[in-house]
DNA sequence: TATGAATGAGAATTCATTCAT
DNA sequence: GATGAATGAATTCTCATTCAT
């Protein structure tokens, strides 16, 4: 039942999506939508928790701590990419829909910077020199970012590959575009 | 007249802005609002037909052929910063909320794509070894996605830094996040 | 079953009272309720019904006929005080909710035009002089009117006392306000 | 507009009464009422409003602290009954839909009560004897209930006379039923 | 018999849009 | 040219009522 709200809600938004068009797609009766769910904002908040529990459970079922941060960061990335992969609407939902309707917003991002804090982390202990902590939060923002871009355009792929597009991030993060300038060469 | 509808819609996203509100935020008429502009929806493409030509503008501003194509992104990237950072409605209008209504979204990727379609070029020609075109491409999005992020991140600031931002993610980009692995030390 | 109907209707009215919260006050499931008793409205129509039948009972109960008239009278007002003391859910669901609601405002008002006609006979049997019947008619809807105004005092009460506030009526009704004016000492 | 919703309201009930109803009977649309009550609940605290000042105007209108406390209340009374009789609806909106209007019932009753404390003041001042005050409310409360009864039956009435039967009501309040019983003679 | 699960119909409320002036 | 006043159409939500078990 949230199935059909959560695919509805990440073609519509929540504002578009009508509690008609949720009912239909999930074969039952607006009664039973407000029966079991409340109200349409409490419908989104659901969504919003069981995809946002979904997501994380998927990232953090492959977390294996004894390996080098790098590894862990790589591990995390694929899990991320192939849980877009696979859920779409799980992954449209939060990411494209839910993190701007205000009311909701906050929820997701919860969940976001929790996730941007992790790979900062790591990225600090993964790192030579010496920097702020804030250098890594700012990194793990920018690498966070990248990510979704690239999964935006995966998931506009008739064939999205999720390890592919989650090595080249990886590689681009670690070595950046090419470390020396052509003109050095 | 389009700055307030820009604001409201900035502020509210598509469908919590009231015509009510942008007429009142545009110290006119509501049947003014429909005698310029026809429709709600077509106020909105007024709006980001307006705020994507300025974008393009200013970062079309500060192009300088000559320049190798590494400063030449980073002359991009700085240009789309302070945009951001000097027209935060129109930037947050454009990335946050007209790119996710689904009648709008094509306006806006069209010249989001514009941009990376030219980043990537850039790329192309500053880099070493052999690729397809594509991998640019990928590329490109991902450090436009990562640019993304910080945007987002440093308008969220008191007092944005866009220059700074800026630095960051073309450091960030040109050598990664450190090529080595710390263990490779 | 009805018990909690009454309870229910008295609290909220016809049309506040869902007929979840009454087949949960009487512990029953609603297609219960259905099956014994058809409808909303026909379980309202029960209820009056029910209620109607135990206020004539309880004031047919105290006529002793070989009274006085004016006895009688008191009698029967003392009566209905207790009852409206004793059932006050009952009181309030057949005066403040039933009679307004159009449908059922016939049935109620058909018991109560009964016990009022009973008053104007014994009042008219009671008097002196020579009026017309209707005049008692009226007298008898005055005192009526009288009565059911201190009922609904005496219930908001904390301890309501039926035969004193019946007394202070029947004083009232037998010699009015005072019968001369000052003016007149 | 008022006057329609004062009149659909006197006919139905606050909850039966639809929004559209109202609407159509005040040759609206719906968003007008909307437009100028704001919802249904404001627009019956209105109808409220409006009428308990219009009552209070016409009762207060006749006052004429010259005369005797027994005139004063003879005077009330008929204009009461004028009141009543003159503006129907207004009467059966207030005293017999609102009064039981939960959230509203207490807005009704604060003019109700002004109204019932005048009396009672006025025959505390009429009155021979020695008699606590509460007495005297009680017997405004008698007073006022028997007036209600009266004015209800008079308004099923083809030719409702407000002044014959507010001249019965005084009667019936100085002198009672008859000073004596029949026994007594 | 008894009920958990389901729904059709309708109510309040809002908003983009348009006349009449 | 400008606007106050007006509305059709849609949306959320509720409730009396009924199956399927």
């Amino acid at each position: 039942m949230l199935d059909a709200a959560v695919t509805v809600f990440a073609d519509n938004g929540f504002h578009v999506a009508s509690m008609d068009e949720i009912a239909e797609a999930a074969h039952i009766s607006k009664p039973m939508l407000y029966l079991y769910l409340g109200s349409k904002e409490e419908l989104f908040a659901a969504c919003i928790r069981r995809e946002s529990a979904r997501f994380l459970e998927a990232v953090t079922a492959g977390v294996r701590p004894e390996l080098s941060p790098r590894d862990q960061v790589a591990n995390g990335v694929n899990s991320v990419f192939a849980f877009a992969a696979e859920h779409r609407d799980s992954w449209v939902m939060l990411y494209r829909q839910a993190r701007l309707q205000q009311p909701f917003a906050q929820q997701v991002m919860a969940v976001h910077q929790q996730a941007a804090g992790a790979v900062s982390q790591l990225l600090q202990r993964s790192a030579w020199g010496n920097h702020p902590a804030e250098h890594f939060d700012s990194l793990a923002v920018a690498l966070v970012g990248a990510g979704e871009a690239l999964i935006d355009r995966m998931l506009d792929q008739p064939e999205p590959d999720p390890r592919a597009t989650a090595q080249l991030l990886i590689e681009f993060s670690w070595h950046g575009l090419g470390g020396r300038r052509r003109s050095d060469a």
